[in-house]
DNA sequence: CGTCGTACCCCTACGGGTACGACGGTGCCGTAGT
């Protein structure tokens, strides 16, 4: 088997070696076992699922979040020279679903949204494929969005025991161990029969830091952002927020910036990722909608104006910086009740007593059931066997809302190491002994984004070496000069 | 918290001031209607 593993990955994949984890992972849904796999950002966690998927028979059904990312693995795989990968979601034009229903067993990869999986023609169809292998990429959208405003996401148990119960991977980069119990839990697996691979969230190459403001954030954010010549993302709670910096740093300071959000076009979204990619654009001003799935080697700084909800946020937003393992710097603006948005959301996010108590009386006239929330409720009255029990669930899960946000606050004005006090979160210690590590170590900023611009410096340079003239271009300089 | 929209007041006319309340974020899908 050790062999063939490694024939795969050459072949298929044209590497020669595994990164941390993948090996063990690779082999534990060999071996048949319910796996989780907590790796960080950018070290090749869909190998892990696309490589054993060729040395088994059957098909494999991963269920992705996002349907840019459904697109970006299929359009990965069919270039790589894999033909039987396919995206089934709202996108599927009617014929072509037709299509992908009648020839389900040819395929090796099928993606799809959980939302997708309600759907019972599409279900019985997936029954009838030999799935042999059930993949949940972004696997902390089971516990983020699911108990909020993806309740699709916790019918998961359900569809994989429908499915014939199949081996089943999770993947993920920021999990906690409660995360981590709630995926396990909501996939309908055996806490003690699963095996769970974890490598630590912590990033040393990037730097943490955090600016207590007393009213002069904006003034904060421009100096800084005046400072940097590298690539960066500035995280907003608010759409419009985003739009206004974005607005406001490319006409008052031309620099090249765009606003990211959910009320851009999907081309938009699209269009505005491949230009920062490019370096077309140097600032993303985004909500959190920005990055999953993004993937940019150098970001060099990532701001947060807001207070983001909760740790493994801000590890997630924070991560997307410094994938090419040279140095990061993360700022967190605080404003003394920047914290006020965050409750309102924990306030208004999950249902109400009104809500829940028209759904255990059953008065359905005026609940729209499509509506997320009026899900959610229906969810709590199904694992909750009356009322009073479903307000208790309620008012637990807020609690837990409240404590990652009261976690970023006591972040903001730890003095102790700021790292470590994340890594804590996470139940980690610091390994190694930085002393360049937060602005808590006595890291100087200063000196920090001056190593980071001599880096955007010599890349730039590097990119222009690189850049050798096309002979066409070379050959018309040569005819105009005649 | 900060911002923005709306209702209301004043009391006769269209407009300015103010007080109060609402809102701020993440994405699938399907269906009605163009």
């Amino acid at each position: 088997m050790s062999t063939q593993i490694m024939q795969i990955l050459h072949e298929k994949f044209a590497y020669s070696s595994f990164r941390t984890g993948q090996r063990e992972a690779i082999e534990s849904v060999l071996d048949k076992k319910d796996t989780l796999v907590m790796l960080p950002t950018g070290s090749g966690k869909s190998l892990c699922y696309q490589l054993p998927t060729y040395l088994t028979d059957g098909v494999t059904l991963i269920i992705s979040p996002l349907l840019s990312l459904m697109q970006d693995q299929v359009e990965q795989l069919h270039l790589r020279g894999e033909k039987r990968a396919v995206a089934l979601n709202s996108l599927t034009s009617f014929s072509e679903r037709k299509r992908i229903f009648r020839q389900i067993k040819q395929y090796k990869f099928i993606y799809t949204s959980p939302e997708m999986l309600q759907n019972q023609q599409v279900l019985e169809v997936l029954k009838k494929a030999h799935i042999q292998l059930f993949v949940v990429d972004e696997a902390h959208c089971i516990s983020h969005w699911g108990t909020d405003f993806r309740p699709d996401y916790l019918a998961l148990a359900n569809i994989r025991k429908s499915l014939g119960s199949p081996t089943t991977m999770a993947l993920t980069a920021t999990a906690t161990k409660q995360v981590r119990d709630e995926i396990i839990h909501f996939l309908g697996l055996d806490i003690k029969e699963t095996n769970q691979i974890i490598e630590s969230v912590d990033r040393k190459e990037i730097k943490f830091f955090v600016e207590i403001c007393e009213g002069n954030k904006n003034e904060k954010l421009i100096e800084i952002v005046k400072k940097m010549t590298g690539a960066g993302i500035i995280y907003f709670t608010s759409k419009k927020m985003a739009d206004e910096w974005a607005n406001n740093l490319s006409n008052e300071y031309g620099l090249r910036a765009s606003s990211y959000h959910s009320d851009l076009e999907a081309d938009d979204k699209i269009k505005i990722q491949q230009q920062f990619l490019n370096n077309d654009l140097q600032i993303i001003c985004a909500t959190s909608a920005f990055g999953m799935g993004f993937n940019k080697k150098d970001i060099r700084f990532i701001i947060h104006y807001h207070l983001p909800s909760s740790p493994e946020m801000y590890l997630q937003e924070v991560g997307r910086a410094s994938r090419d393992g040279k140095l990061g710097l993360a700022i967190l603006l605080y404003q003394p009740g920047d914290e006020y948005i965050q409750q309102r959301f924990i306030e208004t996010s999950l249902p109400s007593k009104e809500i829940l108590t028209a759904v255990y009386k059953r008065k359905q006239t005026q609940l729209s059931e499509s509506d997320a929330m009026v899900k959610l409720a229906y969810y709590f009255k199904e694992t909750s066997i009356n009322l009073n029990d479903a307000l208790q669930a309620i008012e637990k899960r807020k609690k837990i809302k409240y404590q990652q946000l009261s976690f970023m606050m006591q972040y903001v004005y730890q003095e102790d190491c700021k790292r470590s006090y994340l890594l804590n979160y996470f139940c980690e210690n610091k390994k190694s002994s930085l002393n360049e590590c937060c602005s808590s170590c006595g890291l100087d900023q200063e000196e920090l984004i001056a190593k980071l611009n001599k880096m955007t410096q010599s890349y730039k340079e590097e990119e222009a070496r690189k850049r050798v003239l096309p002979w066409k271009e070379v050959y018309n300089n040569l005819y105009n000069n005649l």
